[in-house]
DNA sequence: CGATCTACCTGATGGC
DNA sequence: TGCCATCAGGTAGATC
């Protein structure tokens, strides 16, 4: 479920609520959560530390301890991060409990269980997070250059929806947005990326980074099942622009002309027009 | 290298 | 109403 712009607006929450307080006391639910290591690792690694800052790269959230470690929570398809006053009634499938200094609480809640949430040593975040090192540029937090980006895609004989899911070429993008970027970008989803000329190269970079930055200014996209909600609980409204996603059989509103068709590529639902993408 | 399939889980939805 | 199949925002790993 949640993608860039979901995952930022909730690192944004929690660096205006819960940077700078002292976890005081840790409880885990669902040991599958905590798979990564273990729940006494998590309990040990998290009690009576301050949580310094709230970053993020691509879909994790890293939140430097004061003590040296750090924390990464994904969310994967159904996690959330909540934060609410102490002895608030939690959601069903509330995993893992922070209980912090100023009388709140922070929890991880995920129904489906993929998500998890690990505390390690940066110093051995190559054993214990190997996936950080490959990972792609994150197009909002670090430089998204053109120059890189128009190379990489020369060089790639893949589909162009398939790479923007990758998240070891840009890190971030899932599935609602990568079909909103390439509709921007007016091409197709199946398109071979090393076939584009470098005016939709342009475009495309550019669509990129504002689709993901117009996604966050709204707060990212929650859909009609309500599963992403940021750290109070609110809802997005990048739903509401979404221009190909979920949108099959509806007139597009960019050309006028063509339907939004839904397709399958690489195994993912794909939204598209066929008349404006190309 | 790249495409495809599977697995990991639970809940919502739609057809019959 | 109830039962069953299908699908879901992510990712890693196996296989061809």
């Amino acid at each position: 479920m949640p993608e860039l712009p979901e995952v930022e607006t909730v690192r944004r929450g929690l660096a205006d609520r819960v940077v700078g307080r002292r976890v005081e006391r840790v409880e885990v639910g669902r040991e599958r959560v905590v798979r990564r290591t273990s729940r006494e690792e998590l309990i040990d690694g998290l009690s009576g530390a301050t949580i310094m800052a709230a970053n993020r790269r691509g879909k994790y959230l890293l939140l430097p301890l004061d003590s040296g470690d750090e924390v990464m929570i994904h969310l994967r398809m159904s996690g959330q991060v909540l934060h609410a006053a102490a002895g608030s009634a939690r959601p069903a499938h509330t995993h893992v409990v922070m209980y912090l200094e100023d009388d709140t609480e922070v929890w991880f809640v995920d129904p489906r269980t993929f998500g998890e949430v690990v505390v390690f040593d940066p110093e051995r975040v190559g054993e214990v997070l190997p996936e950080l090192a490959g990972m792609g540029v994150d197009p909002v937090a670090e430089q998204f250059e053109l120059r890189p980006f128009r190379a990489m895609l020369r060089s790639v004989r893949r589909a162009l929806k398939p790479l923007l899911l990758d998240q070891h070429v840009i890190a971030g993008i899932g599935n609602i947005y990568a079909d909103e970027i390439l509709h921007r970008a007016r091409l197709r989803p199946d398109r071979v990326a090393s076939s584009l000329d470098s005016r939709a190269t342009r475009r495309l970079h550019e669509s990129v980074g504002s689709v993901l930055s117009e996604a966050i200014d709204a707060g990212g996209s929650t859909l009609s099942d309500a599963q992403y909600v940021d750290l109070m609980g609110a809802g997005g409204s990048f739903q509401n622009d979404h221009r190909v996603y979920a949108r099959a059989g509806e007139r597009c509103v960019s050309c006028g002309r063509g339907w939004i068709r839904r397709t399958v590529l690489g195994g993912r639902s794909t939204h598209f027009c066929s008349v404006c993408q190309r």
